[in-house]
DNA sequence: CGAGGGTTTGAAGTGCATCAAATAGTGTGG
DNA sequence: CCACACTATTTGATGCACTTCAAACCCTCG
């Protein structure tokens, strides 16, 4: 578990940072900027790498692995705020919090992040209306897809909760057969939908007998969406091909 | 359930919009083109003032009253994204959902509302660089009200989710005896907190037992916050006095 | 006073959590 | 390539929380 950062030219940092939506538009002056004070790092499976209110100096963008982010109570039960991969930001909205997270976050697997000064952030912010307004827009979108979540959680059942949630790993408009590889961990998946693994097993074996999905191992094989939306949807307000953007 | 537009000075619109918060640092030419194509509306409870999906023009700032924002699958079922009272704005970010509201909103009492143009916001955002920081920084403190919100309904059983409600009703620093009226109807409050009317009833008994509350209708007293609190904070991530902040 | 909505109470059912234990799967060193 | 250790996953049994359906109660307002 220990902290490796390679020392990279910031050249390529700065590529990296291109392919991030909301710096689409940014010029290349701001990039170099950015790119001068980041580091990338590398992290173990279990490194937190940092603490729901700790002080915050920098955000991070996902290079590859799965990073979760999480809040937890004194006893310490979790609730999964998201779990993100390549090409995802976190840890940038401390900005609006007087400079600590809002949550924790934590590789679940070997990751490569790329870290950045809040500062530099917080500056072109200010400066560059473009860049606020892609953040903005990217903000809206996040809420969103939040309303859809407290509603999944409050009328969705958990099978139909797992289904959405494979739903939204394939693109919704492909026909015929179709075969899903989970992201990562069924017991991450479970928390991610908010249920026990016990809950997250059974549930999926009901959704196998339901729409006829084959399951084997973290592979999920089916003949083709139909039966699956069919079920899942039925309990959500966004009507099938439901796209992020719904 | 008539609509009513009260022909009023745009004068007095202005200074309405004045105390909306993320209006603060807008300049008058501004907030005066918002007032001219701006009305008053009058809506008696029951009242549809869009629906998720519909095609948005406009937005809306709550007066008086509490206005509900929801969504709901094909059959009816409803989530209730959020019940807002005066100063508090909706609709707005259709601006970010090409144009579309993401959710429906319904009059759940008579309210007066404050309809204003979209495009007059989308310009001026655009413009003023003030502004769209204005909007990020609400739109970041919804996004971590969210986030607490899928927390409350994962972590927290019933009872406490309702004595969370009502210590967000109240200064959580102040000391001594406490009286507090709900806003608005028991059903809509459990509605509000993702239960069932009869849950919300039977768990806000449970909640006079465990914490020794005197409930009367409407209205609830308590010698002091120290027993909701402890009882209704254990189960989330935020400390005590949790702030709207926190 | 009577009608109607809001609220409470009762009885029964369902879904998920929990605890415990078995099983499958993976990576390790020999 | 095998045996072991360890983790992830599944399965079983049981309990609790919340929902559902039904009915009673209560309050308000015409």
């Amino acid at each position: 578990m220990r902290i490796e950062e390679k020392i990279a030219p910031t050249q390529s940092i700065e590529s990296d940072l291109r392919t991030v939506s909301i710096f689409n538009n940014c010029d290349n002056n701001f990039l170099s900027t950015l790119a001068a004070n980041a580091q990338y790092q590398s992290h173990n499976k279990g490194k937190i790498l940092f603490l729901h209110d700790d002080n915050a100096e920098r955000f991070y963008i996902v290079k590859s692995g799965w990073v979760k982010l999480f809040r937890e109570t004194l006893d310490g039960v979790q609730a999964v705020v998201d779990i993100l991969n390549t090409g995802h930001i976190f840890g940038e909205t401390a900005l609006f919090e007087n400079d600590t997270y809002p949550y924790s976050a934590e590789a679940v697997e070997p990751i490569e992040i790329i870290s950045l000064q809040l500062s530099d952030l917080k500056a072109e912010i200010e400066r560059n209306s473009q860049l606020s307004l892609s953040m903005l827009q990217s903000m809206a979108q996040q809420r969103r897809q939040q309303d859809k979540e407290i509603e999944h959680r409050s009328i969705q059942n958990a099978s139909q909760r797992i289904g959405c949630f494979l739903l939204r790993l394939v693109n919704q408009r492909q026909e015929g057969p179709i075969t899903i590889h989970l992201p990562y961990d069924k017991t991450l998946v479970a928390s991610r939908l908010g249920m026990q693994p016990e809950t997250f097993s059974r549930a999926l074996a009901k959704l196998r007998e339901k729409t006829g999905i084959r399951v084997k191992g973290a592979t999920i094989e089916m003949e083709s969406l139909t039966q699956l939306s069919q079920y899942s949807c039925a309990a959500c307000s966004s009507e099938f091909p439901c796209t992020d953007l719904k």
